[in-house]
DNA sequence: CATGAATGAGGATTCATTCAT
DNA sequence: AATGAATGAATCCTCATTCAT
């Protein structure tokens, strides 16, 4: 995956791609990530990828043996990118609160501006997940969020704003099942209820009654 | 004249099909939505369809015009089978927050037992609802749920136990986003976080978190 | 296999096939035989037998599968095509060395006639029999030779022309030996040795050869 | 003066390879003679074969030009391992019945134990014979069985205990075809009438058989 | 209203080979 | 004398659809 000796890099440490392979291995995944969140597997028709590529379709198979190692490559990609939010400053050290609050911020807010990753991973459950079992890298990667709300919940337990009787895993899904709902379902539900939730203004909305649920949901309970 | 086995209809009003045709048309119609929830609209394969069917190939072509018209067909039939909440009994006079309470259980229950109708509707999402977009009837009669939700929170509103700031359709998409993204995700979120969001406990705790989560949200603003 | 209903068949009953069903199967199928034999398994190119045909490429994928289910219907039709010496009128009741004798010339003959035959089988044995062990048909059917053979050499030896210590099994295998050896080897057997086997005299010479070995070799051991 | 391990040759005169080049065309021809053997000319893939080797599939270009360069490679290094019948020490010395008894066992034994000269040869004549038809070293060294056998007859007629009227081009050709049947269509031969040619006493009575058979039809025509 | 046979168009994949160094 | 990366040109195959009855 990374340089080896290729001298076409552009600065060695930048940004940019070590040497043309890895251009234009890139180059394909992004152009496939497209095809696929929006035909689907089998939708997605290799030459129509490859057209859109600087490379020819005889490179995906070169790369990605097929059509499907191409569709997996995507799918670890996609996922791989999920900035984990063991990495976000001051999530951590923050008020149990104001935690929560941001975790479900960065987690609103990546799934907007994803919404290719949120089609990719609704085409994977169409099809049972059955890549994405294979993927292990991608379950170590992604169960770190559960961690960090673990030892935020617990926190916010012992300093006495959250309830204890509910797990990091239950929340990750309450947030999660809003976030990417938004997203997933935007055209059925755009169309069934006349709505656009890709509005600025529903946005903040939903974003703020995200919080607002999720932190009432944790209060404890109350005392009569 | 020709045909067989004619108007085997039993007894008209009942739960029988009228003839032949509508049987045929159903039995398509049952396979097809199987085919389509489990591989997508082009990973559904018509030779596929028909040869699980009791008609034959020609059929879905005489029936339907197309793969695309039996999709639609598939389409619109799933989301006609929703028992609109309006008809459900005891919700509009219930109490507001036993009524919210039942219709969440209502959806939590519905959505868990119909896979296949959260699979077809991702799977139309995937195609940014192009076909859904083309089926008016849906539209009518799924909105209903907002002026029953609606009527509710208004109810709820006056007699003080509800806040009156939020909108009917903020609480179905919240509502619906828990329930579908468990069915929807259950193959992506259990593998990733390895668990079982079918299993019974799960179930039951998950539907209780969300009724207390909607009603905690519900509440009027806490008095300082 | 049969006609079932069509009413393009030339003539009931006659030699002519019974509709364009039968008619491009056989079409497809003798091309493909030509095919097959001069390239091998994987030279024989699908588009190049569709080419010389009637018919489509698509209608060899409808009819026989693939490329390999053509072959297989090839092989089994190459084998079919042995007039079985059961059949062969008069060798049964022939004294023993004249049915010998006549069992050697139709092989011999029929090997001669059938260049095609032989190349399929060479191309079957370089692919280590694994197509014909599946067609069971083809078993059935050729092993007869052996029984008529053994009843001769039993008449034979019982009329104290042959002896009876030879098994018919390996008396076939000597007189198939040369006989599909002539015709299987005759491009390197001709370059290496500058002949040609196909030369009308040779070939005469060539059968009467293997008459006069096989009839020697069955003789009662001499007594000193 | 680039390259790595060069020259590194043993001792001149010994069995090792003169340098590193001989050493990787060897193997390379080692690993293509089977599969070419096992597959036919198209059916070999210079990948797989390129994949068995110690070195690359580029090297396959450099030595042999091509695919076809390496399969007519692969045919003169089978044609010429072949110990010629010449260099047999003791066929011409011996008794005109011993030579023959010997030259039939050596055959046999040779056609026995090297089944991808015999596959080779078979693919070969699939083709017509055409790229053998190009290496006239092949057509030099193996005539001269011919010569052999011819000197061999020659002496049995004076000494008569052989007819004169027998060409030894057909004696080669009569043994030859058993040899070479056996071990050619030995899958055919062994699925269609469930035998099993390469079991040893199979193979010890069927070397007899051709010995016995050859020397009574070399035996001079009986007086009545 | 019903159907088995046929098919054009396009889709995924593989092959032997060459390029750049 | 040696090589890893790249690729144009086939090649096999599948799909939704229509035809003829």
């Amino acid at each position: 995956m990374a340089s080896r000796k290729k001298k076409t890099s552009s600065r060695p440490g930048g940004e940019e791609f070590a040497n043309d392979a890895e251009r234009s291995k890139a180059d394909i995944l992004a152009v496939a990530t497209e095809e696929f969140a929006n035909h689907g597997l089998s939708g997605a028709r290799v030459d129509a990828i490859a057209e859109r590529t600087r490379t020819s379709k005889r490179m995906i198979y070169y790369y990605f043996k097929g059509k499907e190692g191409l569709y997996r490559a995507v799918l670890e990609k996609a996922y791989s990118e999920i900035r984990s939010l063991d990495t976000q400053e001051g999530i951590e050290e923050a008020a149990p609160v104001e935690a929560i609050r941001k975790i479900i911020e960065i987690t609103f807010d990546y799934d907007e501006t994803h919404p290719h990753f949120i089609s990719l991973v609704a085409v994977e459950n169409v099809h049972r997940g059955r890549n994405i079992a294979k993927l292990t890298s991608i379950k170590r990667r992604n169960a770190g969020v559960i961690h960090v709300l673990d030892s935020i919940l617990k926190r916010g337990a012992l300093e006495g704003v959250f309830r204890s009787d509910v797990s990091a895993l239950d929340v990750h899904l309450f947030i999660s099942a809003f976030c990417v709902f938004r997203v997933s379902n935007r055209f059925t539900f755009g169309t069934i209820f006349d709505c656009d939730l890709s509005d600025t203004e529903v946005r903040i909305r939903h974003k703020n009654m995200l919080v607002e649920a999720v932190l009432r949901y944790l209060e404890p309970v109350h005392s009569a």
